[in-house]
DNA sequence: CTCCCATGTGCAAACGATTGCACATCAACC
DNA sequence: GGTTGATGTGCAATCGTTTGCACATGGGAG
């Protein structure tokens, strides 16, 4: 693979020059630039990021770790956070975590090794086991969905209380009063403060949470499936049920569908999250929206500012409600 | 951040025994090496895997472009590929296409700026734009789901000829006999292949394909549903639909269920990909699996072992059907 | 005719590792 | 007592760039 060496060799110039002359250096002549691109096209020379990266101490590459990108939700970020960063001419070396706090941790020490410029990590699970890292770590480090007391870790998050509120308080004004909750996973930040709005809700309805309606879940199809058998066996059944997302709300509806419980006519089911699937269920899911896009970007430029050194300050966002099908809309 | 030649300092040691300390080098004695392991310790000395890649011309990073991870086929290969490519050692620097072409061969080259050990592109689109790239690239390159004859350019892909006409068959035999098929995307190499397997098999039966029954596509839900709305427009409407893939499938769900089209007695549907919502749908889609964990997989051993020089072929993996309920089983 | 400044170019030192080779030490052997 | 071999360590080159500084040239001003 041809080198700067080469090129400079073969265009008759010192290295120095023929690096200047295409990085397009004002001090340099144009026949000189001209002579030398030409010999770089020729030759086939591609510039090495690596050595680049040595010497300029930056590597133009954002580290994203990420529990799956097979998780919807996930991948919705992960395409926000690269269409920014490619906007901002970086590129993503991708690290999932599967969930699994130790590897969540591994990724950040690796992406450390590979000198990326900043760490985004989605929805961290591990947050608890950083410390000894944080203490050693000068890469600036995005925490998406949760957040770190600490001086170089900044924060983007959905509001996920007043979003788990929002979807309540929808079906309490429609006049549901038997609303179920599916939960998510007991380790994850949003799992508890989605659980929290629910609850919220109820409360400021002068209604009191029924425990018998609380349902565990770890945000999979299968706890909706679960959630649903056990609450058609309960002496009264809900007449609608939040899901902690919408992975969860689809087991909902695919085992409806499969005991023959009409939605939303027998329950009504709101999701969270709003992935793309969720308008081509039967019926479309009514589900709480975050912001992916904003909240994808808005990493971006946190992570970038941080770097540059600058002040910022964690973002929360709003959620909105968007209402499909799966809620009967006239009282 | 502190580098080897301050741990080296610290311990006393010259750069080059810190180095092969670290390295656990034979010939380094067990004190020294606990020694510098110590002070490397204590000092919180990462290594630059920057430099290290400079020097062994290696970077152990797969280079992964697709078209979007949001596509969760695509997804799916990409965790199978993030799989092995881990398992090996290797991480993964993504870069998305958005199924331009354009951006598919600059994406390539950015790559081969950044030195990957080898590239490997997920459903390639502008692998006819490849020409001028091929003369220089000295990356190994593994195509999934397209191929192209040259020496450092191997690919995986599922055999989508056989798998339409896997589905097509199944539908004859259950004796569905207007069979109509939703298109990908006409640049596409398996959109090709799998319409190719849908005429044939219906020649095979004896049957001329009704061009009347034939919509086009890109893969996307809203084709689905156009094509829904066409076929029930028709004097006599098919009585099953195979379709590009999930997502198109999906999308005739859709429409068919706000249509009050019944499915599967109106109308069976076969989808193609098996995504992981495609058991979750109402009914549950009968669908054409591909193997896209092995594919990952095998992607990353070809690439691997064509960076190691060794001699490989391309792979070609059947597909399967599975059957769920949204064709009538029983004629 | 100097002096100065603008304009181009090159030298050489980084960046942070790895590694071939040379060297020093010491015990064992003939 | 010299030779040999094993054992540990260090020197210095290398990977492929970027960039501060010095230097050469030439034209215009004083």
């Amino acid at each position: 693979m041809p080198t700067l060496k080469d090129v400079a060799q073969k265009a008759g110039v010192s290295v120095a020059t023929a690096s200047r002359a295409l990085a397009d250096h004002p001090r340099i002549s144009e026949e000189t630039k001209a002579r030398v691109r030409q010999v770089a096209a020729e030759l086939g020379y591609t510039p090495s990021a690596i050595a680049r990266s040595l010497v300029k101490r930056e590597t133009r590459t954002l580290g994203v770790v990420t529990t799956t990108v097979t998780d919807p939700y996930a991948a919705e970020l992960v395409r926000a956070v690269e269409d920014a960063a490619g906007a901002a001419g970086y590129h993503l070396l991708l690290v999932t975590s599967h969930n699994i706090p130790r590897r969540e941790v591994a990724a950040i020490r690796t992406l450390q090794e590979r000198r990326v410029d900043a760490i985004i990590v989605i929805s961290p699970r591990g947050a608890d086991l950083y410390g000894p890292l944080l203490e050693r770590l000068d890469i600036p480090l995005v925490l998406v969905n949760n957040s770190l007391p600490h001086p170089r870790v900044r924060s983007v998050r959905a509001d996920n209380r007043q979003g788990a509120r929002l979807a309540v308080e929808y079906l309490l004004d429609l006049g549901y009063r038997r609303i179920a909750y599916v939960g998510g996973p007991g380790r994850g930040r949003s799992a508890h403060e989605r659980l929290q709005g629910y609850v919220e809700a109820l409360q400021a309805a002068r209604l009191t949470p029924d425990t018998a309606l609380l349902f565990p879940g770890s945000g999979k199809p299968d706890d909706g499936r679960r959630a649903v058998r056990a609450m058609f066996d309960l002496a009264t059944p809900p007449d609608a049920v939040l899901c902690y997302n919408d992975l969860t709300a689809f087991g909902v509806l695919a085992e409806a569908w499969s005991a023959g419980i009409r939605v939303p006519h027998d329950l009504a089911v709101v999701g969270f999250d709003n992935i793309p699937f969720s308008e081509l269920t039967s019926p479309p899911l009514t589900t709480v929206t975050q912001p992916t896009e904003e909240m994808g970007h808005a990493a971006v430029a946190l992570a970038l500012r941080l770097r540059r050194g600058e002040d910022v300050r964690d973002m929360v966002f709003d959620c909105t409600l968007v209402e499909r099908e799966s809620v009967v809309h006239h009282v």
